[in-house]
DNA sequence: CGTAGTCTTGAACCGCGTCAAGCTTGGTGG
DNA sequence: CCACCAAGCTTGACGCGGTTCAAGACTACG
């Protein structure tokens, strides 16, 4: 049934589509995304208000500066945030996995680009019942502030990432923190060898890791090269042994990166 | 009372000190802190949890991985957040103005080394009855959520910077946002001739940008060289024209880093 | 089999880091 | 008042890591 639901969204060629709701109650992210801490009268008013839309791999979902008049959590795939200079340097600025939160409540302009990295289903809130749910609803604040607090310890490590680690450093980083959430996933810690997807392209890669294409490709085949990882097809990887491939990404301790 | 218990602290000569309490209603910050929009009775509450704490420049305020019992407002001075690599190499994570919030509710463990960039003097608040408070208080919680949005929005930037920026974008990028600051506390639009002080070393001002202390000092030469800035001493800089500065900081629009 | 999109590889270049002196400033003591 | 010193900043010479530019190679898809 669930099942069923989601595959219908896949008909637009182009822009988003929406499709047959989903109960929270039966929501793969119920007890990771806002909602958390929602219960009975509180989820039935969200569940009011909420309505899907996804996303083709590729999409823009919107543009910095447009109005925005929704917030989501992301259900499904992956979403990338990207700020761009006027001469097309880009830098992804927020990597969005599912459970993450889109949007800010009570500015109606985006302040970023955000784009689908992969196929992506978003939970969206129409914005003004949001907001006003926000003012009534001390639940809902405490669980968004604790998110946003996450997110900026995660941006501010990967500030650490983008201001002083070398070429090397930051695919291993990257590599590493997949393979973290994906141990999250089945509720287990990573280590020894792993098998991985990765869900950005080579140029995604780029765009987070403030590097160029080719060098992201390099450092991929030298960490291949070294035996620290092997390469299935364009996004699978190998992690022939986790903690090898922490020790290469520089920081003292594991942990790090929040979600 | 309460002052004769918190002079007891002004003991060290290289130690934190502590102050006379200061009103909360005479407090520079009083409308853009935390608590800005705090009043009456939970404001007397305040008032009973605070307490202040003064720091000299280049003292420590907490190291990573150190309990913090307390969370606090940042009421005059600049303190700068850290991250450290094993091998010594250091990148600024956040800069800390008048107002801003140190600290994380809910959490005993600072994630980064906090430093007195300059003299610094804190607006403590005990954690436990902080973080009660915040549970009882939606005002405090959703001033808080909005401070850490802002903060989130600052970072994001701040990745662009050390991303995508050259060293001269990220110089003319960082002496722009001391500018605006500067502007925004006499509550005037940066532009024209404008005399600054720097609130950071050559040292830190490294460490913020993601470049070495020659290269931050050549790019100063340069700006000057190219009469975008004067240079009056150590810190004091003349923009000699914010528009100029703007162009050449990399940046498509004006704007950017809130607070 | 051809073609487009994505990724890899190579060679040359250059911006910034590294290393090593100098310089400027402020503080201290003779 | 000046000699001395330490800390912070500036300047120069040189090398390296990562970018740039330019071909190839590998898939997926007609």
């Amino acid at each position: 049934m669930r099942t069923s639901t989601l595959t219908q969204i896949k008909s637009g060629p182009s822009g988003p589509v929406a499709h047959d709701q989903v109960r929270c109650s039966d929501c793969p992210i119920r007890y990771r995304a806002v909602c958390a801490q929602c219960e009975g009268d509180e989820l039935a008013h969200l569940e009011q208000i909420k309505f899907y839309r996804s996303f083709e791999a590729g999409q823009p979902i919107v543009w910095e500066g447009d109005r925005m008049d929704f917030v989501a959590s992301v259900v499904t795939g992956v979403a990338a945030l990207t700020h761009v200079l006027e001469d097309g340097r880009t830098q992804m600025v927020g990597l969005l996995l599912p459970s993450d939160f889109l949007g800010r409540p009570g500015r109606a302009l985006a302040a970023y680009n955000a784009t689908a990295a992969t196929d992506v289903v978003l939970c969206c809130f129409r914005r003004a019942p949001f907001d006003k749910m926000m003012q009534a609803t001390p639940h809902l604040a405490h669980r968004l502030l604790e998110m946003t607090l996450d997110e900026l310890d995660a941006a501010r490590e990967w500030m650490l990432l983008l201001g002083r680690k070398t070429a090397r450093e930051r695919l291993a980083s990257f590599i590493a923190i997949i393979a973290r959430r994906q141990a999250a996933l089945s509720k287990s810690r990573p280590a020894g060898r792993m098998e991985l997807e990765l869900p950005l392209s080579r140029e995604a890669m780029s765009d987070y890791l403030g590097l160029t294409i080719e060098t992201v490709s390099r450092q991929i085949t030298a960490l291949r090269r070294d035996g620290v990882i092997e390469v299935a097809g364009k996004r699978g990887v190998i992690v022939t042994d986790y903690a090898r491939l922490v020790e290469q990404s520089g920081d003292d301790s594991d942990g790090g990166l929040p979600s």
